[in-house]
DNA sequence: CTGCTTGCAAAGGCTTTGCAGAACA
DNA sequence: TGTTCTGCAAAGCCTTTGCAAGCAG
């Protein structure tokens, strides 16, 4: 299932449309975290999920933003970043791209697709079918 | 630091000679993981390194051998890779290579570095400085 | 002696899970 | 009424840390 470009952001509608296309059943708490996710591109991780979604007023419990969180990485709905094995990120954009990480402040950049080029790939091992490419590129601050 | 292209096994001297290199006073329980972990070219986790520095008689605690892959990581000796949230893989390999994943297995393989060409790549963002750039292609076992 | 290392056990941080109550079709 | 979802609290996992004892130069 492929998404065309998305717009930020995402308002209720087109929040629903989203979660329907992905076989999600849209609950008022699965509606209001990818609200959250939607608002912007941006790299949130868990946490600050639980703190956006809940700022105003209780909206959804820790379990239910983990599961939730999973549930929509899952199918397709969202991204996980792997670059800290302290916390998990979760990114709204799924078109092919890469990271810039920074390993001193803990933040993510994106890097368009278009910017990196592989050449020469080896197939997969025996057996197996590439699921995704990262490639995450880690910085530091400048000494 | 640049290290020479490294033969399996490094034998004690080698290990000794490697330690000193980088810095890191040999002691008893370093030698033994530095030996583990330069048995072969390899992608193990703390757990595996524990078990197996410790499978003839007893040799190194959980926190030494934590601690001691901190360090050897700090030190530029191994490489950490981090493409699973629950686990950090330790590399023997510090020469510019990538991996697949396999994510139903958990194995790690190797990806040789001029099998990876990036082109057109955009600068580091303002005040950061490149560390290292990790290429994780995310495998899956074929249907 | 003196500083560094080790190891036990406890603490930590993030994530998952069990299970009862709530929600919704 | 039946299935699915939510949320609290507890459990799990990997990793780090506090601190006393051990070791080496």
């Amino acid at each position: 299932m492929v998404d065309m470009i998305k717009n930020w952001p995402l308002d209720k509608s087109e929040v629903l449309s989203l979660l329907e296309r992905h076989d999600i059943i849209p609950t008022q708490q699965r509606v209001e975290i990818a609200q959250v996710l939607f608002a912007r591109p941006q790299h949130l991780a868990a946490e600050d999920v639980l703190n956006l979604v809940n700022q105003d007023q209780s909206v959804a419990s820790k379990a239910t933003v983990y599961n939730t969180l999973g549930l929509f990485a899952n199918k397709g709905l969202i991204r996980e970043v792997i670059v800290d094995p302290s916390r998990i990120f979760y990114d709204p954009n799924t078109n092919p791209h890469h990271h810039f990480y920074n390993v001193d402040t803990g933040s993510l950049m994106d890097i368009k697709d278009e910017h990196v080029a592989i050449a020469n790939f080896p197939n997969p091992p025996e057996g197996t079918v590439t699921e995704a490419v990262d490639v995450i590129v880690r910085v530091r601050n400048h000494a």
